[in-house]
DNA sequence: CAGTTATTTCAGAAATTACTGAAATTTCAG
DNA sequence: CTGAAATTTCAGTAATTTCTGAAATAACTG
């Protein structure tokens, strides 16, 4: 491997924890090159850089695509293909949220669903179904949260991440103020199991 | 492997989920076996129900207690080690997203602090500094928010969450009510990177 | 204490995954 | 078309990870 050490460290880092993840060793390395790069590279650059095999960065590359975290490029008057990541980091958490959605939370809820409809044959399947249900439930409220959010634009996003739980506070005089609007009803006197009023 | 056929699904199915992440396979069957066992279970039980070896369920269980995601449960005049899941879906999930921001996140943060500190040595390393310096600033914002959110009771959280983007309405509003309590300046025009104002 | 049961450790076998080099394919220029 | 350059494929090998059986350790009983 030849690269500035900086950029070494970072790239050895990202190849350790993409063998965390599903992904490899090689691509997260690549990977991390790519993202530090200030130009798109090819993959005898890559070869190059990281010292393996030709074949090794094809197949890499690849991969990487199918997950839509490099952008492919092209240079007038060269026909090698040139390699870079979407430099817009949010958009890069994006991706990644998207696809690990699709590859990993997506064929679980189904999985689940498809037990859920079955009839169980005996009380353990029955206990079982329940506690399926239960996690299907988190799953898709989790899901339906991030559905929701995903659209928001960027600064929005951001803005909503900044404020974090003080939302709640938000919340709270919402709920005064729809409370304040009804007038009638005691509001939040009625069955709650958590007793402890926090008010402001 | 000798399970009931609904759960047998569930349990493969988790399997193959384990070793797209770094769990392994065993790991995610034995997890969730558990999970949806009504009674905690012992090592000679989860042999025989997923028909693997005694040694491979010692080290896979020994797995998931460094993760915190089982529990050792003793019974009355019976000196063997009974396993559970803890059954709160999202006491799981919390425990989940702390194990694992403690092992892939926090690291990666720190090594992009200790590169961060460095002096680039040339032009490419100041480059890749300042993508690494917007790695890790989109890391950081979303670990405050994570520090901050799981703070709340999981019924103010489920809460949150169900709002979804909804919330940015609410934002809106606020603002509006903010700015025409300040009632001079056209409010959102200039730039401001961040509001400082919470109300409260 | 010896005997019994439960659990852990660990060297090596088995299985899986990652990587390479050589050959095949594609793409383009002349 | 031929030839050169770029890329991909893939069979085989290397490396890593997972799993097992046997032995060691630990925890308890009488």
């Amino acid at each position: 491997m030849n690269l500035p050490p900086l950029i070494q460290s970072f790239v050895l880092h990202f190849g350790e924890m993409g063998s965390r993840w599903g992904i490899n060793r090689t691509v997260g390395q690549i990977y991390a090159l790519l993202y530090v790069s200030p130009e798109p590279l090819c993959a005898d650059e890559i070869v190059e850089a990281l010292g393996i095999s030709r074949s090794n960065v094809s197949m890499s590359l690849r991969e990487l695509q199918t997950w839509n975290l490099v952008v492919l490029k092209h240079l007038p008057n060269d026909r090698r293909d040139f390699f870079t990541t979407p430099d817009d980091v949010w958009q890069i958490l994006r991706t990644l949220a998207e696809e690990r959605k699709k590859r990993e939370v997506d064929p679980t809820l189904s999985v689940l669903r498809e037990i859920l409809m079955q009839q169980p044959g005996s009380d353990t399947e029955r206990f079982a179904q329940t506690r399926m249900a239960e996690m299907h439930g988190l799953i898709e409220q989790l899901t339906n949260w991030y559905e929701d959010v995903k659209k928001l634009e960027t600064e929005r996003l951001a803005n909503l991440l900044s404020l974090g739980s003080k939302i709640t506070r938000l919340l709270e005089t919402k709920d005064r103020i729809v409370s304040l609007g009804r007038r009638k009803a005691p509001a939040r006197a009625a069955s709650r199991p958590e007793g402890g009023e926090d008010g402001g």
